[in-house]
RNA sequence: GGUCUGUUGGUGAAGUGGUUAACACAUAACCCUCUCAAGGUUACAUUCAUGGGUUCAAAUCCCAUACAGAUCACCA
């Protein structure tokens, strides 16, 4: 029996050749320069930040070289498989507004683009066409080595302090004649794929990585599964060969603990003769756990998880404008310059890349999340809000919704300026900070009055400023001007510089007086201006609130 | 143990032979001020993991050591 035979007794129903694939997913007709990017998750669970930082960059070196971004769904181990991840994932890339050109999803029956299919386990069919190949020119083998061989190999070459994996005399398979595998095959023996390596371990090669620039490896000698006896489906090297030549990939971009099977890669796309992509390997994202650095867990760090941002209410592009700093640090000074322009415009640069890993920063985050939405108008803070709350926060979603336009006076203060407030870096943050100008949640409160005076005397100070002076329609001055009237008539002092020499003259200060107003009004002893808050709120409001105290 | 990669302040980092070692976050103090937030000013690495070498000159080039991370599955 010839080696083409044995390929034909493990994949009779092969008839297409790889040169019918090439024809079928021809080139990309698309213009010099432009980059063929993909995100390709497995669905096995939620999104990962690391992830979401590949998928960034991919996106953005898509767009940026009017090329294509197209998802593929990496589905070959189905035990480990999560259901819903496939949504989730749409989600998360719906939701950040990366949405590919090229996708698959079968949950919808919505497919498009023209180098699909996008699944894997869909695309059966053609690895074993590939793997016939390999198989028929005596370039891959089956293998029919058990778990426990496999174990006893791997514990001897671990006590013997030898490299570990199938490579050399190990390779037991190696070098069965097509008839001896076939005769087990036959007799229904379970067994993987694995390729023959040509390599040599004492021989080098150069690899050349955007991000981390030339590196040297040993060639690859271990004869590793390209498919597997589970489900027939390929291995991830091989998926990745095949697929990122089929679907015309220019870049890939992936986590750095991949940079140790590019001696793997390497040789596969060798084999074939296929041209490799080229490759940014990106940095792991890292948490502190006490003394120790690790990367960061999706089981451990709670920052980890998409889904994190999204329940906080950290709007999207704050957590893009983050992400991208981690990708180029110098992405921030980019920023400041170019405040309006969008995230895509920014030259990314592999090369700026750092190659240890970055500490997770939450504080950093938030800072860029407040900036963010302090230069947001009132309007669109609103609209995020009522989004975010729709979801997270219905009781409150209703209250802003039944008072929009009083809402967006609230969200408004002190935000058409120069330098407008930063309260809050997301959007769960902003009801804890509002919430008294709102009848329906004023209730039960907590007076946070300053105990050096007597209820009679705050209630005396409240009543005299409303009655005799408050009035609606005074333009900030005039308002300011009146509270120092009231603190003159009550013997409060209504020059801080003045109180400070002598205090002993005065019952307080100008400080108190307004202290007394903003508790009784919103039982909050700091508040944004009050001045507003007092317009807001309108008199008949405030008349029902200082009854209550 | 093999292979690969790193190591600049509390954090992210710029810097690739001659700089006061940028910048941002955090922290602290002061100023402004009716509170808070914001803002302003200032402080915060005599030193770039350690040791040696090359050089008139090193964070930058070379060597060694230490430390850290990744990886070594029919998981991706």
């Amino acid at each position: 029996m010839t080696t083409k035979e044995l390929a034909n007794l493990i994949f009779p129903d092969i008839t297409k050749s790889i040169e019918d694939y090439e024809r079928e997913y021809p080139e990309r007709n698309l213009p010099e320069g432009a980059k063929v990017t993909r995100f390709a998750p497995s669905p096995t669970g939620f999104m990962h930040i690391g992830n979401f930082l590949s998928a960034t960059i991919d996106y953005v070196l898509a767009k940026q070289s009017k090329g294509i971004f197209y998802l593929r769904n990496e589905d070959t181990d189905s035990s480990r498989e999560i259901e819903g991840a496939v949504e989730y994932i749409r989600h998360v890339l719906e939701h950040y507004d990366m949405v590919p050109e090229e996708y698959e999803y079968r949950d919808i029956n919505e497919i498009k683009g023209i180098y699909g299919p996008y699944i894997q386990s869909e695309r059966k069919t053609i690895y074993h066409t590939f793997i016939k190949y390999l198989v028929s020119e005596g370039k891959a083998y089956p293998c029919f080595l058990t778990q426990e061989e496999m174990d006893s190999i791997r514990e001897s070459q671990a006590k013997d302090k030898r490299r570990i994996g199938i490579y050399g005399r190990y390779a037991k398979y190696r070098n069965l004649t097509p008839d001896e595998a076939a005769e087990r095959i036959k007799s229904g023996e379970k067994y993987t794929i694995r390729l023959k390596s040509t390599g040599d371990f004492n021989k080098k090669f150069k690899f050349n990585d955007l991000a981390n620039g030339e590196m040297e490896f040993p060639e690859n000698d271990i004869d590793i599964p390209i498919m597997k006896s589970s489900n027939l489906l390929p291995t991830y090297h091989f998926a990745h060969l095949v697929d990122d030549h089929l679907m015309r990939t220019t870049h890939v971009v992936r986590g750095q603990e991949w940079i140790s099977s590019i001696p793997v890669h390497y040789e596969l796309f060798k084999t074939f003769g296929f041209k490799m992509p080229k490759y940014i390997h990106i940095p792991l994202i890292q948490k502190k756990d006490g003394e120790k650095i690790r990367k960061i867990s999706k089981r451990l760090d709670q920052e980890a998880r998409m889904t994190y941002y999204e329940e906080k209410g950290y709007p999207a592009l704050a957590v893009i404008e983050y992400i991208m700093t981690i990708a180029n640090s110098n992405y921030e000074e980019w920023r400041e310059k170019n405040p309006e322009a969008h995230f895509t415009d920014f030259a990314f640069s592999p090369k700026k890349m750092s190659s240890s890993g970055a500490l997770f920063d939450l504080e950093k985050l938030d800072n860029l999340s407040k900036n963010y939405l302090s230069k947001l108008k009132a309007v669109e803070v609103y609209d995020l809000l009522r989004n975010w709350s729709e979801k997270y926060d219905q009781d409150f979603c209703t209250l802003i919704k039944e008072y929009k336009d009083y809402t967006i006076d609230i969200l408004n203060i002190e935000r058409e300026q120069k330098k407008p407030r930063k309260d809050y870096a997301t959007l769960s943050e902003i009801k804890g900070q509002i919430w008294y100008m709102y009848e329906e949640l004023f209730t039960n409160v907590k007076y946070e009055f300053d105990d050096r005076f007597l209820k009679e005397e705050i209630k005396k100070v409240v009543t005299t400023y409303f009655t005799k002076y408050f009035k609606t329609e005074d333009d900030k001055e005039t308002w300011f001007n009146k509270m120092k009237e009231v603190a003159t008539e009550l013997g409060y002092c209504a020059d801080m510089k003045a109180y400070k020499e002598n205090p002993e003259n005065y019952k307080g200060n100008i400080a108190d007086i307004s202290n007394m107003i903003r508790v009784a009004v919103t039982s909050k002893s700091q508040t944004p201006d009050l001045y507003i808050i007092l317009k807001l709120l309108g008199t008949d409001r405030i008349k029902e609130r200082i009854e209550r105290i």
